[in-house]
DNA sequence: TTGAAAGCGTTACCAA
DNA sequence: TTGGTAACGCTTTCAA
């Protein structure tokens, strides 16, 4: 409950000078500054943020908009956030959508729009244009992380170039009946994330003279247990694929689980690839196209940093983020 | 960037009733109520939240330490909290001390303790005296979730009873050679959780009169890799336990898994359980204690909501948060 | 190097 | 039911 006049008092100097010497201003002889802070810390004394922010119109916090928590990409994409905006002193408001439409419109504007924030990264989903349209009428800097957003520049994966690129491994190893696990998901709301990897399933497949068929295209939820479920629903059919590419890394688990569960050697009788690099990719030898959220989320944040620093112009352009093929064990060639 | 006045001026009220109105304060005519809402509308009118809090003394804002953001209890804990704070329109500042024990004063300093919250949260985590003192010192409410913090209330499950119940478990299935998995967690900074679980795995061996095995005292850093590495080595040597308890599923998974690798068969060969009732528990059949973050994180943010409100006197005591057995297929009688 | 004082955008109290 | 106006606790400009 010490403020600012309390430390002035103490120190025999003004609120000024107090301020001054707290944050590291020049003009401020060391002697003043070394009592004050003395002072300061005697009384505990900590700046208020609020009034802070009110003062100077910058609050040092950074919005971070989250469709859940609960999903790996996510967790990644916030700790390398968490990790920049530590580096620079700045504090991070965390808004869930939690999957809840109906919520969103609360959020917006009790939350995000309350000008308590200098800028905003949203991971991973869609606005709707008068979203769109109020967040950038609040002009602070904002960027999309994971899922292509028009309208807002954003960081992630070429989402169908990865996809193609998994395709095409299973196609070099000599694969041609290929099944693909992919489907909405229901908490990350970005739609085109789960069908530009199916384009991308198509084009590798296009090129290699291979059939799409209809029933190989599954929907697996982006979550371990529905893709296990169907999956081993397909695999109970007369005719089954060789091999899988699925949408995630979880719903590549869920393919193995469910080759085990039906008496499947895996990559002998089907070989199985993700998209990820899950932290429980290893531990399952599992393929697949790694791509680095705790990075773009970084990179993100570092951006926006940028950006309120205004040394540098802002930079209008997208990122297309790196990822490339680990090759583990549930991959390999089939057996004639 | 409009600000009140702007919508004072355009509505012809003064900023007073503008503020009254837009807040659903009473003393407003319908009439004038619904004026200022279409100006501020028309507008995009918000309030600012730093000034509000300034001039109010309530921030409406909660904060949430955590150690991590990317373990399951703490997702769950965090979404509990969340859809608690969201019901009573308050935000989340989310503090993330990341493991990194260099850098908790800065974050205490610079970040918790500026007046930015009405109240704090903390996720499994223990303070320093010093930590303690200040956060006291602050005066808002606070409390602890999953690990207990003296000095703090704390809302968790009895930590040592839960052991004890899972080791009774097997105990009661016919197992007397029993191992343990536990460990410190690197991340989760409550020294005292794996602690006391190990106790009550203790408490149950010795009520059984069974035997604690020194070399069957694992460490697995409650992850599911390391966890994985240790049981097989263990399984490699000459005398095996019958069943494992282990201090968290991402544990009891890994032994799993480890029993897989050393060829043997789960619960034939060996019973596993775990705790938690981990998301991916089910996938495994893995027999478990559960408990509920999500509850507990919610149940937390409820109580300090309440103090908040003032209406009832704030609870000083902590909570015992409740935790059964789920048995699946990961537990059976050993086989003689 | 220091201090005085004018904001910053609200809320809340007291008058009208 | 409304309006005027001190706070709220800082930052920042301008003078000293």
């Amino acid at each position: 409950m010490t403020s600012i006049d309390d430390v002035a008092r103490a120190a025999g100097v003004s609120i000024a000078t107090v301020s001054r010497a707290l944050r590291g201003l020049p003009n401020v002889s060391d002697a003043t500054r070394s009592r004050v802070k003395t002072v300061a810390d005697e009384l505990g004394y900590v700046a208020s943020a609020g009034a802070s922010g009110l003062a100077s119109g910058r609050t040092l916090t950074m919005g971070v908009v989250v469709p859940s928590v609960s999903r790996w990409f996510y967790q990644m994409a916030l700790e390398g956030i968490d990790e920049e905006l530590r580096r620079a002193n700045y504090d991070m408001m965390l808004f869930n959508l939690a999957a809840r439409k109906g919520d969103r419109e609360r959020v917006f504007h009790r939350s995000i729009l309350r000008k308590r924030t200098d800028a905003l990264i949203a991971l991973c989903l869609e606005f709707t244009p008068s979203e769109r349209e109020q967040l950038l009428s609040l002009g602070h800097p904002t960027i999309v992380i994971g899922g292509p957003v028009k309208g807002i520049r954003h960081i992630g994966i070429d989402e169908r170039a990865t996809a193609r690129a998994a395709t095409q491994h299973l196609i070099t190893l000599g694969h041609r009946r290929i099944a693909h696990v992919g489907g909405d998901d229901d908490e990350g709301l970005n739609r085109r994330v789960p069908l530009d990897r199916r384009r991308g399933f198509r084009d590798a497949m296009e090129a290699a003279g291979l059939a799409v068929r209809p029933e190989w295209l599954l929907s697996g939820r982006f979550s371990l247990a529905p893709s296990r479920a169907v999956v081993n629903e397909m695999l109970a059919s007369a005719e089954r694929p060789t091999a899988i590419v699925a949408n995630s890394d979880e719903m590549a688990i869920g393919a193995i689980m469910a080759a085990h569960d039906s008496g499947l050697q895996v990559p002998g009788d089907l070989s199985v690839i993700g998209i990820d690099n899950h932290d429980l990719a290893e531990s399952f030898g599992l393929t697949t196209m790694a791509q680095d959220p705790f990075e773009q989320g970084a990179l993100g944040a570092r951006i926006l940093l940028d950006d309120l620093g205004g040394i540098v112009p802002p930079r209008r352009t997208s990122v297309t983020a790196p990822s490339h093929l680990i090759v583990r064990t549930s991959t390999a060639p089939p057996i004639h």
